[in-house]
DNA sequence: TTATATACAAACATGCATGTATGTAAATAG
DNA sequence: CTATTTACATACATGCATGTTTGTATATAA
C-alpha cells in the first residue's frame, strides 16, 4: 500500500519489538505466534518477516536492545575514576552498593527492561541455536566479577574489609548475592518480597563486609 | 496387546517420566513432543494420555518427584536438633555450610536432580497455569530463609557472628547467595566456572560471617 | 467363571504456526 | 523523469502437535 519512509520503517520495526516484548510477557515466547505479535502492533506477518527472519531473530534484537547499553554503563559505575585517589566519594564500598543500586533503579524504572529480563529469565527456553545467549551471558557475569574484584582491591588497600579474605572471594559472593537478587527480583512481581527491600538487602550486603 | 499389571503400568509411567526429562533437557518443554517423548520411552501417545492429561501435567510430575522429597529434607538439615545445646558439633554455622553443601551435592550426584533443574531453570516458560509454580518456588524460598533464620538467630546468640545485624538480614543474604549460586551452577554445563568451586565459594561465604 | 475395569495402541479429526511466494504502491537513486 | 528498490500486505502451501475416539487384550474383582 503506502511506501514508508526510512524512518518510518525504523519506527514499524521498533513498534514490533515492543508488541512483542508485551505478547511475550504475558503469553511466553514458545506460545506467542508471529501473526499475534503483528497484530498486536497493527500489521501483518509481512512487516515482521521483514524486519527479523524469525522470531529468534526478534527476541535477539529485544535482548541487544536492553543488554547491551547496559554492558556500556557497567564500566562507568564501577571502575571510572576507580584510581582517583582525590575524589572524596571514592569508597570503592559505596560504589559497588551504587552500582547494584543502579541496575535495580533501571528494572524498577524502565518497564522495557524490566519486561525484557522478565521474559529472558522465565518466558523462554535457552535451547538450540538460542543456548548460545547463556553463554553470553556467563561471559558477561566474568566481566562483572572482573570489575567487581578490582573495587574489592582497592577496598582492601583502604583497609575498609577484612584482609582474610581476597579481593576475588569477596567479588565472587558478591555477583552471586546480586545474580539471586536480580532473579527474586524479577520473580517478585507482588513485590512483596523482594522489589520493596532490595536497596536494604544490598545496603547490608555491603555492610555485612565493613570492618 | 498386553494389559499389564499394576506395577508394570507404574514402571512405564516412571518410564514415561524418565524419557519426557531426557528430551526436554535438550530440546525445552515446549519444542517436544509427546509424541517425541513416547517413542523416546517406548511407547505411544496412547500410553501417555493414560498417565497424565498433557504435557503440563507430565511437567509438575516430573518437577514434585525432584522437588517434594527435597523439601523435607531441608527440616532434618537445618534445624533438626538445632536446639540440642549437648551435641558437640552443633555449630550453627557449620550446619548452615553444610545445608548449603548438601543441596549443591544432590545436584552434582544425582542426574535426575541435575536435569530437572536444568529444565525448570532453563528450558522451561514460566506461563499462564504454569505460572503457579513460580509461587510455590517463592513460598519455598521463604521458608528457607525462615529456617536459615532460626540457625542463624543461634549462631548470634553464640556469639559467633557480628551482633550488628540481624538473624533476618543474615537469613536474606545467604538466601541471595545460596539462590545465585544453583542458578550459576546450573547453567554452568562446562563446570569451569562454579561447578568445580561450588564447595569453595560456600565456605568462604560462611567464613565471611565469623567474627 | 464371568463381567468389568485397566493399560495401553492405533486411527481420526482439527487447527494453528511457519515459511515462502507474489503483488504493489510509493520512496529513492541515477 | 524513469528505473529500481523498498516496505510492506496478501495469498498460498505445508506440516506438525494436539486432543479425542475407538479398539482390544488382559488383569482383577465378584
Amino acid at each position: 500500500m503506502v511506501r514508508k519512509t526510512k524512518q518510518e520503517a525504523e519506527q514499524t520495526r521498533q513498534c514490533i519489538i515492543n508488541a512483542a516484548r508485551e505478547v511475550f510477557v504475558d503469553k511466553g515466547v514458545s506460545k506467542t505466534s508471529l501473526e499475534e505479535i503483528a497484530r498486536h502492533a497493527g500489521v501483518t506477518r509481512g512487516a515482521v518477516y521483514w524486519h527479523f527472519t524469525n522470531k529468534s531473530d526478534l527476541l535477539h534484537a529485544m535482548r541487544d536492545q536492553v543488554v547491551l547499553p547496559l554492558i556500556d554503563r557497567m564500566d562507568d559505575e564501577l571502575l571510572l575514576n576507580l584510581d582517583k585517589e582525590q575524589n572524596p566519594d571514592t569508597d570503592p564500598l559505596t560504589r559497588i552498593e551504587n552500582f547494584l543500586l543502579c541496575s535495580i533503579e533501571a528494572l524498577s524504572d524502565h518497564q522495557e527492561t524490566r519486561q525484557t529480563y522478565e521474559i529472558m529469565m522465565t518466558k523462554c527456553e535457552y535451547v538450540g541455536e538460542f543456548e548460545k545467549v547463556m553463554q553470553q551471558i556467563m561471559s558477561n557475569c566474568s566481566s562483572i566479577v572482573d570489575k567487581l574484584e578490582q573495587a574489592y582491591a582497592k577496598a582492601l588497600q583502604k583497609q575498609l574489609i577484612k584482609p582474610t579474605l581476597t579481593a576475588a572471594q569477596y567479588a565472587q559472593d558478591t555477583h552471586l548475592f546480586f545474580s539471586g537478587l536480580l532473579h527474586m527480583w524479577v520473580k517478585d512481581t507482588d513485590g512483596n518480597r523482594y522489589r520493596n527491600q532490595a536497596q536494604t538487602l544490598i545496603h547490608t550486603h555491603i555492610e555485612m563486609r565493613r570492618k
